[in-house]
RNA sequence: UCCCCGAUGGUGUAAUGGUAACACACCGGUUUUUGGUGCCGUUUUUCCAGGUUCGAGUCCUGGUCGGGGAACCA
């Protein structure tokens, strides 16, 4: 099982990240029994995001490589910001992605009576006290960070006494900041966190899950570790930002004496052009910003969803991203990227036409169809054929003739002569111009023998144009992203709202799809030819009424 | 001021005392009925100073820079 991250013998062997690295060293020492199970842990006070779904890729991924189990568990111990939106959004969002929560679904609010008892042994073991000072009061006690702290009047008081006024807060005497239950540490420890952590507070506010059955909650520290230890998790991952969490963590389980899990912290996913804080993303759902948690321009997982991501490219992006220590920031070209690797050999192509004009093809007979065959995917060749209807009336891209072209235009332009995509080969004829000058209808002539697959004129043009015909082409809105920020480090300077990119939506109506994308569904990515790939929305599209979103361009190398 | 963590091309990540490499990005070439894909190639790298060693990105000491830390948040 130690190696079983080496695949076959013939697969070259991807280095291990220090992770990796650790689990195999406690699986050879025979550590947690040879186990690896792991845990994810969101607080359900929002939606997941892209650094969320590395965190889920490393916890899940890591249990899957070494034969292990994954337990999703909700870390609900502040009722003030949770609910089962989120929660139900979470569930999702982590199935969507592929992971399956193997070793069950747990919520930290399933063990407040255990965390309770907990408490209470560590008042019995005077390790634990109940202090009736302000949050003012006890913060200026904890002294600086170079400056030891001072003891708490309360420190010193008897356990049964603390055991009797714990269960006041406990039985809803005690009024919300009248009093909290402390671990009995150090108030001169270097470590901020170790100087008498509160550890249960109290307040009267209906949770989610245990409704007012508790009117006293513990706090991160004092139900985090011991969640991990209750449910036996081997590896606790998370991020750095734990650190100097981890003290306390061991702190805890060593005075219960309760199963040693064991936490190891690794750097959280940060991406250019984006901000990844829930409270942020919440702001900019709140002010109207985005058009909800789900809006494609959002680093949710549900925006990147709805965007047209799919789960296969987000875990490769993951992969790619690695995992260290230290702080990164990634560049969102390789999150496009793996994107587009995915779809290039996966997503169907089909032809759509998002700025029209109109293309007569002079010499072709009025009010003939031809059906024209063509492959669904050339990186694909099970991905097989369909057939287009080919006419004399089509549509063509506008930004696809040019007056005024020079040797770098591959496309139509007077004199020139191109080839339309799966169909015949067209020369220029002449243009119309509307009173602005703007070109409305372009003239071709067609070289009969020139069929696509059936080639014989021997014409070698420059470019191939895709195109639809305009008997047979459906309407439909088409929505373009850009960046949500225009700044590289929304929150480097000032507020992250001043970075916004003002053009980070335009909606295109009018655009002529080809027929066969009328049976799209919800979920499946196409690429338009030469366009990018696009895929329905999920929120906007009616019957009849298709809205696709672009979820990112094709690569770009014309530097005209 | 104290504690913890980190530092390798533009961005990430490897190299586990023995030739600094891989991916993305960039640039160039080639193929192409997508200016996509594929293929080939160019450019660019160990924070600084000492030390240990036959040999240091790696170990040691000191420094510099960056991140985290004083919520009844997680």
């Amino acid at each position: 099982m130690a190696d079983s991250s080496t695949g076959t013998d013939d697969a070259p062997k991807r280095a291990l990240n220090f992770i990796e690295q650790k689990i195999e060293a406690d699986i050879a020492a025979g550590k947690h029994g040879g186990e690896v199970h792991t845990r994810f842990p969101p607080e359900p006070n929002g939606y997941l995001h892209i650094g969320h779904a590395k965190a889920i890729c490393v916890s899940f991924g890591l249990a899957q490589q070494y034969g292990g189990k994954t337990n999703l568990r909700f870390d609900d111990t502040n009722p003030e910001k949770e609910s089962v939106e989120y929660v139900n959004a979470i569930r999702e969002d982590i199935a969507w992605l592929g992971f399956d929560w193997n070793g069950g679904e747990y919520y930290t609010s399933d063990y407040f009576q255990q965390l309770y008892d907990y408490a209470c042994d560590l008042i019995r073991k005077g390790l634990a006290y109940a202090d009736d000072q302000t949050a003012e009061e006890i913060a200026y006690q904890k002294g600086a960070p170079g400056k030891p702290g001072e003891n708490s009047p309360f420190r010193d008081r008897s356990v049964d006494e603390n055991l009797r006024l714990f269960e006041e807060m406990k039985a809803g005497k005690c009024q919300e900041g009248a009093r909290v239950l402390r671990a009995k540490i150090d108030m001169a420890h270097d470590n901020m966190l170790m100087r008498d952590p509160v550890i249960y507070r109290v307040k009267f506010i209906e949770h989610h899950r245990t409704g007012n059955d508790w009117v006293i909650y513990p706090m991160y520290d004092f139900a985090h570790g011991q969640s991990d230890s209750i449910e036996r998790i081997s590896h606790s991952l998370c991020s750095l930002e734990f650190e100097n969490h981890r003290p306390l963590y061991n702190w805890f389980i060593e005075a219960l004496g309760i199963y040693p899990s064991e936490q190891t912290e690794f750097a959280r996913l940060n991406l250019n052009y984006t901000i990844m804080s829930k409270r942020k993303l919440l702001r900019l759902v709140e002010e109207g910003v985005v058009d909800g948690w789900d809006d494609p321009r959002m680093p949710t997982i549900s925006g990147l969803r709805r965007r047209g991501y799919t789960p296969e490219s987000i875990r490769v992006f993951a992969d790619r991203v690695g995992v260290a220590k230290r702080n990164n920031t990634i560049d969102v070209s390789l999150l496009e990227w793996s994107l587009r690797d995915d779809l290039n050999r996966r997503a169907p192509r089909v032809m759509a036409v998002l700025d029209p004009i109109r293309l007569v093809v002079l010499n072709y007979p009025a009010g003939e169809t031809e059906m024209l065959t063509t492959v669904n995917n050339p990186e694909d060749e099970s991905a097989g054929t369909r057939e287009i209807p080919f006419g004399r009336e089509l549509w063509m891209e506008a930004e696809d003739f040019r007056v005024d072209v020079n040797k770098k235009w591959f496309r139509l332009a007077p004199g020139r002569t191109v080839r339309l995509k799966s169909a015949y080969i067209v020369e220029y004829v002449d243009h119309i111009e509307d009173e602005n000058g703007k070109v409305t209808e372009v003239h071709v002539n067609y070289i009969p023998n020139s069929r696509s697959g059936q080639d014989t004129s021997g014409v070698k043009p420059k470019g191939t144009l895709h195109w639809v015909s305009a008997e047979h082409a459906q309407d439909a809105e088409v929505r373009l992203y850009d960046r949500l920020f225009k700044e590289e480090s929304p929150e480097a300077n000032g507020d992250f709202m001043d970075a916004l990119n003002p053009e980070s939506l335009s909606i295109l109506k009018g655009c002529k799809i080809e027929p066969s994308l009328a049976e799209a569904q919800v979920g499946t990515v196409f690429q338009f030819t030469r366009l990018g790939y696009f895929t329905l929305d999920s929120k906007y599209s009616g019957l009849g009424a298709p809205v696709f979103n672009r979820a990112v361009t094709l690569k770009d190398g014309w530097k005209g």
